[in-house]
DNA sequence: CTAATTTCAGTTTAACTGATATCA
DNA sequence: CTGATATCAGTTTAACTGAAATTA
């Protein structure tokens, strides 16, 4: 009797659907960090890279928009991408206040990989759904996500005032 | 155009059940951290006192493996229940390696208050779910906590091999 | 001797803050 | 002047690690 089964929790606890999205999540989490680490990259810059992927050459706050990262922490992913070759920056000529930062061939085969090696890592984590249940929680999420990230929806607010 | 919608994020990213697990779950343990703050209760000392109250009196190692507390943080959230009456801590003279932590009357107070202040965050959190789907959440979530928490799924490993 | 438990002291990492410089 | 952007330096917090002391 070594491992702690889900019968050792106080079913409040067991039920509780912040702690199961916060463990869980957690849990996911650590499963794509550590594969990611394996494979020499790290979350953020996948997150960085797939956006890059998706919207073409973009500044560095608009990059903080896209992925939720800090600004203090998106310039540390960018130096350690711009290092790698796997982007370049260069002050826009049109605003001058901003950077440009754009996928080179390198950091697209770079995001190629960490898909890979990304999408390995949700069929091991989705492993006791099938199909139509993993449809069904991506959605549920995708509510809860949408609804949690608007400002309006953290506080005991009533809907509907401004 | 100041608040960032989902349709900015990259596709990738916003199906991706990982990500969308761990934000998700970040958010919605942000709301319930702030609530219990603001009652001022932690998130890790509403665990222990469910546990107790769920389990009896237990020692600070079993705690641990109900709660899935790291045994150092586990003394010192103790040290804080103790702290404000809410346990009681005494050697348990059948082992006297361990303790035994017990809830008091104002302990099982301090828990009903902080229950209803988690009951509360937690409609605030599902609001945009009807019960159905609340329920169908749930379970996925439990499925999904309960294969991540075993340790042979988080390698790539085959299921079967002891 | 090995193993479980509690405790303390410390590390590591992620998330975040504040200040500064630049430019629209 | 205000506001957006990038950068740097630093704080805070959570999660974790290692070692010691005690007892089974």
């Amino acid at each position: 009797m070594d491992i702690t089964s889900q019968a050792d929790k106080a079913p409040i606890l067991r039920q509780l659907p912040s702690r199961l999205l916060a463990q869980t999540g957690a849990l996911a989490g650590r499963v794509v960090g550590e594969a990611l680490e394996a494979a020499g990259g790290h979350r953020h810059q996948f997150a960085v890279l797939a956006t890059l992927d998706a919207f073409g050459p973009s500044s560095q706050a608009e990059l903080c928009r896209r992925t939720d990262l800090d600004r203090s922490d998106m310039n540390a992913v960018i130096n350690a991408l711009e290092a790698d070759g796997s982007v370049t920056r260069a002050v826009d000529s049109e605003n001058r206040r901003r950077n440009v930062v754009a996928l080179t061939a390198r950091g697209r085969k770079r995001f190629s990989g960490l898909k890979d090696t990304v999408l390995e890592a949700q069929v091991r984590i989705l492993a006791p759904l099938d199909q139509s249940e993993r449809d069904e929680l991506i959605r549920l999420l995708q509510a809860l996500h949408d609804h949690l990230a608007a400002p309006s929806a953290r506080l005991g607010e009533e809907p509907g005032s401004p």
